[in-house]
DNA sequence: GCAAAAGTGTTGCAGGTACACCCATGA
DNA sequence: TCATGGGTGTACCTGCAACACTTTTGC
């Protein structure tokens, strides 16, 4: 390869959502080394030889979460390349989207002092450009709610309507009328697989337990109301 | 930087859309190098130090077609980084969308034997990975059409609704009713902007011209029927 | 006047919103 | 029986599809 081109390291970073407590939450780190030591950011890592990128995020995730991608969903965001963004050198980074059911507490990677699940509304400033990063897989999850069976991705194996519910209440911070809701999705053909199962309330009627089905687009496409008022206060 | 990650090469590869007699057309590029030696590929090329990954497509779109940014829509497909896609080593590609009102001729660049519009639906194989490429950046243009602005980006300055319905017929492959369309658009705030001018078609009655309008966002969305066959013919 | 393309009116249907109402459970 | 969340029925409204119809030009 000509001397003349770039030679630049290519990372992986991943933002890994979910929710619990009735909130949406990201996956951070705290840095165990320089540069940003001590600062939050998303996890990631270099590629290795002979690895693809979807690998390298898959890894990534794995090692972040202990779990294996069946049940994960998984794509690319974009990529960030501007000069300086990385003070070790040229760095170009691939962003990626995760998005989990409720997982259980994270542990301190090799590189991270220690891990926690951060309320999206309320994340600060960030390591290199990862406000931004976060901001824009944020904004793409919010936006393939809309037309794609992501929601369903945020559920565990068996989930009520109900659950998916709130997966489109509180990404979007909007109210959804319970009753409408449940029209539209157990009316979308191959978005949602009946399980013989129900599960009971604390009070209430029991609710039938689902598994995702196979679709993966939804048309019509769930809208969103305009006046949904949801952003992120990052300070970037 | 750690001797132990891996380098990569990185460069942007351009897909460049635009509408050619009623049909939708990409810029492609006839190799004078190795590899891929006289076979037909997306232009492209290597970013340069201290260069962010959208300045380096601006100007690779600018050497391929002349024109500078002001009319030209450009934004980040996503990144191909697979192993082995590149024979000379490690090469990590951003693809990018270039949507384009009706260019001149191309003239081959400095790398490239010589250029030409070709048929989206035509194109055959394609140096590296660049059929899979061109397909996932037609894909996310038809997508586009649905619920952003983006048709408006394939026509010139001063513009008919037919011409903009044109934009969606032909990328979309299906027909359009012309009488609902055009109270669709003219009806939807901030798509297009009356001018005082109108143009006279060869036989028929005179339509007015419209410029493009600030909005970016469509709402609601200008759905496809599911019936629209529109597909790439590309031996992948 | 005629052909052709631009643009308007109108009707019917699909799907969403709002909300009254019924159902099934625990306490 | 009551409280609570699950789920259905229905009336209304919006917006698109279909298509008849009018307008404005060149010849």
């Amino acid at each position: 390869m000509n001397r003349e081109h770039v030679q630049a390291t290519v990372t992986v970073d991943l933002v890994i959502l979910t929710i619990r407590d009735n909130r949406l939450k990201v996956l951070l780190i705290e840095r165990g080394n320089q540069p940003f030591q001590g600062q939050w950011a998303l996890p990631g890592g270099f590629i290795r030889p002979d690895e693809d990128i979807d690998d390298a995020a898959l890894r990534e995730l794995s090692e972040e979460t202990g779990l294996e991608g069946r049940h994960l969903h998984l794509e690319q965001v974009r990529t960030y390349a501007t000069p300086g963004r990385d003070p070790r050198g040229r760095v170009v980074t691939v962003a990626y989207l995760a998005v989990a059911p409720d997982l259980p507490m994270p542990t301190a990677g090799s590189d991270a002092r220690s891990a926690k699940w951060a309320n999206v509304s309320r994340v600060g400033s960030l390591a290199f450009d990862h406000a931004d990063i976060l901001r824009d897989a944020v904004e793409m999850a919010r936006s393939k709610l809309e037309y794609t069976t992501l929601a369903a991705a945020f559920c565990p194996e068996l989930f009520t309507v109900s659950d998916l519910r709130r997966v489109y209440e509180v990404v979007w911070g909007t109210r959804i009328d319970p009753r409408n809701f449940h029209r539209k999705v157990v009316g979308t053909k191959g978005f949602l697989e009946q399980s013989a199962a129900r599960r009971n309330p604390l009070i209430g009627r029991p609710a039938l337990l689902y598994r995702r089905g196979p679709a993966t687009a939804l048309y019509p496409p769930m809208l969103r109301r305009s006046d949904s008022l949801a952003s992120i206060s990052s300070a970037t």
